[in-house]
RNA sequence: GGUGGAGUGGCCGAGAGGCGAGGCAACGGACUGCAAAUCCGUGUACACGGGUUCAAAUCCCGUCUCCACCUCCA
């Protein structure tokens, strides 16, 4: 079985080939960090973790690239505006990416290089260009050097677009641009920037324009080729039209396929920061279970555009409720509770063509449910070792899913493990009260102790087995 | 103007010519002292108008609506 997906760059489904057979690099940009991340930002994060973990469970090693944008005009105006020094505010909302990236259960990537820790790179990508006849320092002294579309031919193969047919840039000031087209490789400094924002460079003071580090950075750790570069759908023109054309014309083939992820809307719209119509993923953590805010987000395909809604983050923490109570019963009539977690140990053919089919996640999920559906029957018959496949195929599949309960990224929703037991003496000791009451028949007795349980946050359900609390959530 | 995406049952969300993905919600039933959970059952959905076909949500033509990119954006 092969891994297929969709390559934006070719709009179809192929068989995933890798450059060297076992290995896939992978590069998906990162973010700016000028302010905090809205869960639109994270929903990319979280692809690029499955597809990651998906690929990994196949058998590749993997290596994951994701940059951090740490030098752009809008982190120069935001940082003036907060009077804090350009790094200072870079620093502080890359540490926020990092947290969200982390509350969502997204493993950190192999190499998360900052663009301004490789203007050497950068520098050098800008020479060969310009040696190569692709790029020029621009007529109006301003020490900004362009890419010279023009030069470049293939310019839109990524995109579909020709240059002949997009909108000319006709508010824009052109500066010293041959074409309004032409895009910035190195932006000159000007006078009323920090000086610390920039670098010294052949053609004067200045700092990288955005495109460029993608390229460099891609180059620097994953090779002149590599396998698959990832984003969000907005980045396929200009940002990714642009790393391909200054890649190319540079003489690296760069990357195999491309994939891009769809929106996050609300309300219809793309969730933006300049709309600020984004659910901030520090704040919607707050309200909702972390993992019913990941299952919400891979729940959909990952091409689909997907609105968010109050509604629909409800909805992820009842299915995430059924997936736990499934666990949670069927993990006590495991002897030895929770088997050591492996990602292979069952994972069902359905639920990998799925996965294998261009990451089909809701296919995938259907998988799952079927399989919980019947673990249930199989507890409900007293069938223990059909039980115990059910649990530890959907173990196996949350775990692909960076949805499992007992990984390490989930560790501390688990803190309160070794509480577990005190606590569970505690609680057998009063729901012994209740049961004696129950076998009188006194129901007021029974439930007023289920009651004051319950506002305690002590969930009591009775099984054939007898009664099980769980906290609720 | 160019490029691309979308309109599916109460809701979310798959599928892309032929047995109604899956989930959430709702209703009925089983179980239960009651509840919760679980299980069983219940839906004649595919923007609109034509056409092709034995068969169309899926293909073709037309229409409407929405979104995105071409400027910083996951």
């Amino acid at each position: 079985m092969t891994f297929r997906l969709y390559d934006s760059a070719q709009r179809q489904i192929v068989d995933f080939v890798p450059i060297r057979p076992g290995e896939v690099s992978i590069y998906h940009c990162g973010l700016t960090v000028q302010s905090a991340p809205h869960l639109g930002h994270i929903r990319k994060e979280v692809v690029f973790d499955v597809l990651r973990r998906w690929l990994e469970f196949r058998g590749y090693r993997v290596s994951v690239v994701a940059n951090v944008t740490d030098i752009d005009d809008k982190i120069l105006a935001k940082s003036a505006e907060a009077g804090v020094p350009w790094f200072a505010h870079a620093y502080r909302f890359e540490r926020e990416l990092h947290a969200a990236y982390a509350a969502l259960g997204c493993l950190p990537p192999t190499y998360e290089p900052r663009a301004t820790g490789h203007i050497p790179e950068m520098l050098e990508l800008t020479q060969t260009l310009i040696d190569r006849g692709h790029a020029y320092v621009a007529a109006d002294g301003s020490g900004d050097v362009y890419f010279d579309v023009r030069s470049w031919p293939a310019y839109g193969e990524l995109s579909g677009q020709k240059v002949d047919e997009m909108e000319p840039a006709a508010d824009a000031d052109p500066r010293g641009k041959r074409d309004p087209r032409d895009f910035a490789l190195w932006k000159g400094h000007k006078p009323d920037e920090p000086l610390t924002a920039s670098w010294p460079s052949p053609w004067g003071r200045g700092r990288p324009g955005w495109h460029l580090e993608c390229s460099a950075m891609a180059a620097k750790y994953l090779g002149d080729e590599f396998d698959i570069h990832g984003g969000g759908i907005d980045l396929r023109f200009p940002h990714h039209e642009n790393e391909l054309a200054q890649s190319r014309a540079a003489g690296k083939p760069f990357a195999r396929y491309w994939m891009h992820n769809g929106w996050l809307t609300a309300a219809g719209e793309k969730m933006s920061k300049s709309l600020g119509n984004g659910a901030l993923v520090s704040q919607v953590v707050e309200q909702y279970p972390a993992r019913a805010v990941r299952l919400y987000l891979v729940g959909p395909h990952y091409r689909s555009t997907v609105e968010y809604s109050d509604d629909s983050l409800a909805e992820a923490t009842a299915q995430l409720a059924r997936i736990d109570d499934f666990l949670a019963r069927a993990g006590e009539t495991i002897p030895g509770g929770w088997v050591a977690w492996s990602p292979d140990i069952a994972m069902p053919e359905d639920f990998a063509a799925a996965m294998d089919d261009d990451l089909g996640t809701p296919a995938a999920m259907a998988v799952l449910f079927r399989t919980i559906k019947d673990g249930n029957v199989a507890l409900d018959a007293g069938n223990f070792p059909a039980v115990k496949d059910a649990y530890v195929s959907v173990r196996s599949m949350l775990g692909v899913l960076g949805l499992d309960p007992g990984t390490p990224e989930w560790a501390s929703a688990g803190a309160s493990d070794d509480l577990k037991p005190v606590v569970d003496g505690l609680v057998s000791t009063i729901l012994d009260q209740r049961q004696q009451a129950r076998e009188r028949k006194d129901w007021a007795a029974a439930d007023a102790i289920r009651d004051r349980l319950a506002e305690l946050g002590l969930a009591i359900t009775d099984t054939p087995a007898g009664p099980r609390w769980s906290l609720e959530k």
